[in-house]
RNA sequence: GCGAACGUGGCGGAAUUGGUAUACGCGCAGGACUUAGGAUCCUGUGGGGCAACCCGUCCGGGUUCGAGUCCCGGCGUUCGCACCA
């Protein structure tokens, strides 16, 4: 192999490297005097069975390309990797198989850790971590127990997300239109003992930070989902006395406070806590039956839109506050306890639900805004819902004002008035972190008849995992690991008394909430995250992720942040600073997965054609951040353009450039960098096939060009590089040079095209000196035959010049 | 329904502030070298026309000397969220 004009073969090259980068410690950057660290992230896998496949390669060399990027412009790149492997995913796929995941996980790790070997990733293997380790999940209970010590982890008993499927509860977030994220089936309601993350106290810092540029630099698209999750709205609450006994009110929370006096009847949630009081007696029946059947409706067809309303009046009323009017109550299950007060003033003229459940019952509609071409007469055949549009009418005081200042006046009114006042709402929910499964990390939580909830503690952390033979879940909402007595039973840590053990376990996402903090410390056992190697390190500076974590990991890995800040713990309260999102690979139009069965494994495709090379073509194939459609029609092109540049290292001799590849040369180096930083590496290949073009076609050899040929393609195809670099006779690794730098004034052409236009047409090109004055421009261009031939027998009205770019003749007859 | 992104050759996709539409790659056609080539190299490649020229960035309008790009109105695709008051 050490002929000069060997054939390139990826998998003899991909295999000596791969061993050099090992022995060498090539990737693995010394964490505590490193002077320009660069923390490069990417969304650790959950280790399936199935392995990686092409859709996950694409995602990880994008993120690779980028820290191997940065360590050429010479920062310190630690790119660790690891391994998200507790969960329901993992023991789902365990029952099914029978395999204790104890015993499944590591093999998944071990085909991971081959994969992730193979592709080439500049991966700090000596940082290695799993979720599922006893020395990390110590520490995920350690932040629970910081967690409950500062009133942010509490248990309630309350309404929850039950699957039936998977036997567990599960989070908001994780309910998808009334379904299990994960299994698909329809959510019911049960009333469980829980145990939640106060992340809503949170709520407006999390909104905040989202337009700090200083602290985060995020992708519009994930800001814009998290904005949305955290759902913050502006309005008033609202008390109403109540008609048939003024002592007691019922508090609304309204975004539309301005159309108070359009509020004609009063709906409460079915679970309301007044509902059983305020019933009339010859209700009493109908309201129970209808409670009941909310009860039991599971959450789908209870939340899912658009389906007729249904309800059953209390015989009771509120008294309007702006009116005076009695409006009746009623109840139904299109008002949801869990937001806002559980009750809402209905105003139908105004409001698309409210509307619907008038029209079905019949009851009164009243306008307050008039829009367009509306008097306050107009029967309202369709809610008006503008509030930046329209007067207000019917509403005393208030008519005439645009319904956006009579929000204000009316606010301001009914906080005089001692009945209301302005508020803000957020749609978010505490994070419901209980599991009743086996494969996660128990709660660290002793029960005490004495003491009561005891954390765990830290001394004794971690509470290992017993290992049970069943770890099958039950319908029970009680855990497994209740039925290991030895486990169960322990001594209370502060009275010593016989106490039990908390049985459920933490949700995979608290796992996946702080990995990022861990990766650093992983050789260090007395701390979570050793203080120095923090600060220096954290927080991240870029990580690269799939959009479809924007509201889950990516609000919960800010929220534990922002708590362990709080607590003195970080100094820091935003983890990532930049964040970026990926596009998604499909394959014949849709996601790839493996429940569609159009997953694509990358081991043949590397086998056959090279990870370099298939590395260069997955990046090549479309935006990185916009993704693309999976075809393999495409992947000759970069293992040509390869094989070109192996062919110009072996031909590479010190020489003369060309004028004219100097030019593109460094016009390349320029481009390649900026769109590097930009991610767009579909066209920094682009520049840099055209480079190899030039070169080629100019018959140049030049040394200098071709060495920085070969570094500008080490992001993509780095034992490609790594193999021409030793070639061109180098001894140290390609990454441990330089990026190449460019001279600015070398970009510019001498010689320009311009454009000729006659009318706006284009009907030639002209090529003058850069500096050519506007005469010279355009007596060329007038000297053009086709241009000539459409000017002639006409007048020139107007004359465009733009330098360097076009000349235009505006001319009539 | 609400929110976001998008619509360019046979295909994947390029196109600073509006300024030569289709870079780069695949595919295809012709040629060279070859016993052979699914290797390599060269040439060509948006549509129509012999040509001058005409038509071309989802459709219809508009602004402009000039629109893939900006504005208005449609149609279509994809992805989020979905009775949040």
């Amino acid at each position: 192999m050490d002929s000069a004009n060997s054939v390139y073969d990826p998998g003899q090259v991909e295999a000596k490297w791969q061993a050099r980068w090992r022995e060498r410690r090539t990737n693995e950057p010394d964490l505590d005097h490193t002077p320009r660290p660069f923390y490069n992230l990417m969304m650790f896998p959950y280790p399936s069975a199935e392995g990686l496949h092409v859709g996950n390669l694409f995602a990880f060399t994008g993120g690779d390309v980028f820290g191997r990027f940065k360590r050429l412009q010479g920062w310190n790149v630690f790119e660790p990797i690891g391994f998200d492997a507790f969960g329901i995913h993992s023991e789902n796929f365990a029952l099914k198989m029978g395999i204790h995941p104890a015993e499944l996980i590591p093999r998944n790790i071990a085909n991971f850790t081959r994969q992730l070997t193979r592709m080439g990733g500049m991966f700090a293997w000596e940082h290695v971590l799993s979720t599922t380790d006893p020395a990390y999940y110590k520490w995920t209970q350690w932040i629970f127990v910081q967690l409950f010590k500062r009133g942010l982890a509490y248990k309630k008993k309350g309404l929850v997300n039950w699957c039936p499927t998977d036997k567990t509860v599960l989070a908001n977030e994780q309910v998808i239109a009334g379904a299990c994220e994960r299994c698909g089936s329809l959510v019911e309601q049960r009333v469980l003992e829980q145990w939640y993350f106060r992340i809503t106290e949170y709520a407006a810092r999390l909104l905040a930070n989202l337009d700090d540029k200083s602290k985060m630099d995020w992708s519009e698209t994930t800001a814009v989902a998290q904005r949305n999750w955290i759902g913050r709205s502006e309005g008033a609450e609202v008390r109403f006395a109540v008609a048939e006994n003024p002592d007691v009110t019922i508090a609304v929370y309204t975004t539309r406070p301005d159309t108070l006096f359009g509020a004609t009847f009063m709906v409460l949630a079915p679970e309301h806590p007044l509902v059983i009081a305020l019933t009339a007696p010859d209700q009493r029946v109908a309201v129970d039956a209808y409670r009941a059947a909310a009860a039991a409706q599971d959450l789908v067809s209870r939340k899912v839109g658009d389906k007729e309303k249904t309800g059953v009046p209390l015989g009771a009323a509120a008294i309007n506050p702006a009116t005076g009017q009695p409006i009746p109550i009623w109840i139904a299950d299109y008002v949801l306890m869990e937001y806002g007060t559980g009750a809402i003033m209905a105003v139908p003229a105004h409001d698309e639900r409210d509307f619907a459940f008038a029209t079905r019952f019949g009851l009164p509609i009243r306008r307050v805004v008039a829009g367009p071409g509306e008097a306050a007469d107009t029967p309202v055949t369709d809610p008006f819902v503008d509030v930046d549009q329209g007067r207000m009418v019917n509403s005393g005081d208030f008519d005439g004002m645009v319904p956006l200042e009579a929000k204000r006046a009316i606010t301001r009114w009914l906080e005089l008035a001692g009945t209301g006042h302005g508020t803000t709402q957020y749609r978010l929910y505490d994070w419901c972190i209980s599991r009743q499964r086996y494969w996660g990390p128990p709660i660290p939580i002793v029960y005490c008849e004495s003491c009561g909830a005891v954390p765990v503690p830290e001394d004794q952390l971690p509470v290992l995992l017993p290992p049970l033979e069943d770890i099958r879940p039950d319908d029970s909402g009680i855990s497994p690991l209740a039925r290991d007595e030895q486990w169960y039973y322990v001594d209370c840590p502060e009275c010593g008394k016989r106490a039990r053990r908390e049985t459920d376990v933490s949700d995979t996402f608290l796992d996946s909430a702080w990995y990022f903090l861990r990766y650093p410390s992983t050789d260090i056992d007395e701390h979570p995250f050793d203080a120095e190697r923090t600060r220096r390190w954290l927080p991240v500076s870029s990580y690269i992720g799939g959009n479809e974590h924007a509201v889950l990991h990516l609000l919960y890995s800010r929220f534990v942040t922002m708590a362990l800040h709080d607590a003195g713990f970080l100094a820091f309260e935003e983890p990532f600073r930049q964040f970026r999102a990926h596009g998604l690979i499909v394959k014949d139009g849709t996601k790839m997965s493996k429940s569609r069965g159009n997953v694509v494994v990358p081991d043949e495709y590397i086998n056959r054609w090279g990870a370099d090379t298939f590395r260069t073509y997955l990046m090549f194939l479309g935006p990185f951040q916009e993704g693309g459609d999976f075809r393999d029609a495409g992947i000759s092109g970069p293992r040509r353009f390869l094989d070109k540049i192996w062919d110009l290292v072996s031909a590479a001799t010190p020489g003369n450039v060309p004028a004219g590849v100097v030019t593109k040369w460094h016009q390349t180096k320029q481009r390649v960098t900026a769109e590097l930083e930009l991610l767009h590496y579909n066209t920094a290949i682009a520049a840099l096939m055209e480079l190899v073009n030039t070169v080629r076609d100019a018959d140049c050899t030049d040394r200098a060009v071709v060495s920085e040929l070969v570094q500008m393609t080490a992001p993509f195809a780095p034992h490609f590089a790594e193999e021409c670099w030793e070639r061109l006779g180098h001894s140290e690794s390609v990454f441990d040079s330089h990026w190449p730098s460019f001279d600015a004034a070398l970009t510019v052409e001498s010689a320009v095209t311009v454009a000729v236009q006659v009318n706006g047409k284009t009907r030639g090109t002209v090529t003058v000196d850069r500096d050519a004055t506007e005469a010279v421009v355009r007596a060329a261009a007038e000297a053009d035959e086709a241009v000539r031939r459409h000017l002639a027998s006409k007048t020139i009205r107007k004359v465009v010049y733009v330098p360097q770019r076009l000349v235009n003749f505006v001319v009539s007859d």
